[in-house]
DNA sequence: TGGTGGCGTTCCACTCAGCGGTACGCTCTT
DNA sequence: AAGAGCGTACCGCTGAGTGGAACGCCACCA
């Protein structure tokens, strides 16, 4: 069913075709990949730059500062950023390595936050952007404090083999998801970019068993080991789940 | 002129009844907002919920993460708060005070990014946000760098009284931007919100005049002095600058 | 130099998506 | 039990939205 006959349709379709890679697309290029006609397209998104979710440039079109606005009022994700943002500084100033926090949305991670130094290592992650769970560190432990029939859709699905080292073996993932419980953190080694190590920790729920989001330190094979990290990315998760739990009353 | 009778003018009339205070709106209360007939609101809003832009909770809508993703892809501000991080986290950590990354927009700053600790001043700015021009140091620091008619524009038309310390003096203020175009800082004390201060210098484009963006150094007023960090300030933007330039060809 | 193809823009008559008034059912409070 | 406030559902009218067609404008190439 295509949902396109509604204006509102059109014009996620135009939002929706900016990939995160794509800066400013021309209208031919909207009109490609939406299959909207030429002229539709063309008064669609001279609305969404009335309304400024679009800006024009000489070369086409551009999503807006007015949606980086909009986008940065969804509570949800807001008010955790602003709770967490203090524990990713403390972590970033230990580590001085990448640090993510991130929430799962079936069988993807949302990146809420990424921050690092100029020696960050060249991750395919960014802030707003999504991978695959089961091929990063913050997506298995996500994994492992999820549901059971969530688990086990990612699971008994198929999984992408991003990288010679990603575990796409159901028993082992799921080994490692229960290690994930038992420790408090997991692992994820190469297996979603060659030359990047990665361990997360979840923030708990209060009742200890279900997770909100997960923080992880990332850094390149060679000069990073992940281990040594465990315990600082545990103790800022769960510094971060209580503050969570002393404020939701 | 109504622009409301179009379904996006309606769609975004519901989006931007959202302030930034609000985490959940009933939909009675959209209808109060928007103005918009009940029916149409709801209709309009359900619609919204399909495309991902609202969430459905108990108490009503709320914008939702798919925005939060969406406004992320926006990419002037994601590629400028990219490159910026490295050198707004140095900066965090030589001060340990609240840092911001900002650009103007008419009379107003747009916060791309604001990072802090634990014991972090409370301050109204929030990631995304606004204020005014001319009661905050990235503002003025970024109205000293405009063009004459913009800086004039906001001189001359009525400045909001935020505080007993906010110049309203547009001869005084005037003085103040010509002393930040000298010495490559703007500040702002209690101008904004009682209790705060803050130091801010520009990002400068390649041609040394005009202005792509602000970073500032905030902190409350007994432990906090801004001009010890002016120097800090000045060589993260400056250094922001370099790269941003360096980068553009 | 004239042809060709891709692009953005404009126009216009048809039609169905969207409209909003009305009515209903639910849950609180009084 | 009556009322107020809310979310939801219905439905006939109509103009906002549609998309095909035509236009003018480069840039490229033969």
């Amino acid at each position: 069913m295509e949902d396109s006959n509604t204006v509102l349709g059109k014009a996620m379709a135009i939002l929706r075709a900016f990939g995160p890679a794509d800066s400013v697309l021309p209208l031919a290029e909207l009109v490609r990949r939406t299959g909207l006609a030429k002229g539709t397209a063309h008064r669609v998104a001279g609305d969404l730059v009335h309304h400024r979710l679009l800006d024009r440039t000489d070369h086409g079109y551009r999503l807006s500062g007015g949606l980086f606005e909009l986008g940065l009022r969804a509570s949800a994700e807001r008010t955790l950023l602003e709770l967490a943002m203090p524990f990713l500084q403390d972590l970033y100033e230990r580590t001085h390595e990448t640090v993510h926090l991130g929430v799962r949305e079936g069988h993807e991670v949302v990146y809420l936050a990424k921050i690092g130094g100029h020696r960050q290592a060249r991750a395919p992650s960014r802030t707003g952007g999504r991978m695959p769970t089961h091929c990063t560190a913050i997506g298995k432990v996500l994994l492992a404090h999820a549901g059971e029939e969530e688990q086990a859709a990612v699971l008994t699905g198929p999984l992408e083999r991003r990288t010679p080292h990603t575990v796409i073996a159901p028993g082992l993932l799921r080994r490692q998801l229960m290690k994930a419980v038992e420790t408090g953190v997991a692992y994820e080694r190469e297996e979603s970019t060659p030359g990047l190590l990665c361990v997360a920790a979840p923030v708990l729920r209060p009742d200890g068993q279900t997770a909100v989001a997960a923080i992880s330190v990332m850094g390149p094979v060679g000069r990073f080991r992940p281990e040594p990290h465990a315990n600082a990315v545990r103790a800022a998760a769960a510094a971060l789940g209580s503050t969570l739990a002393r404020r939701h009353r």
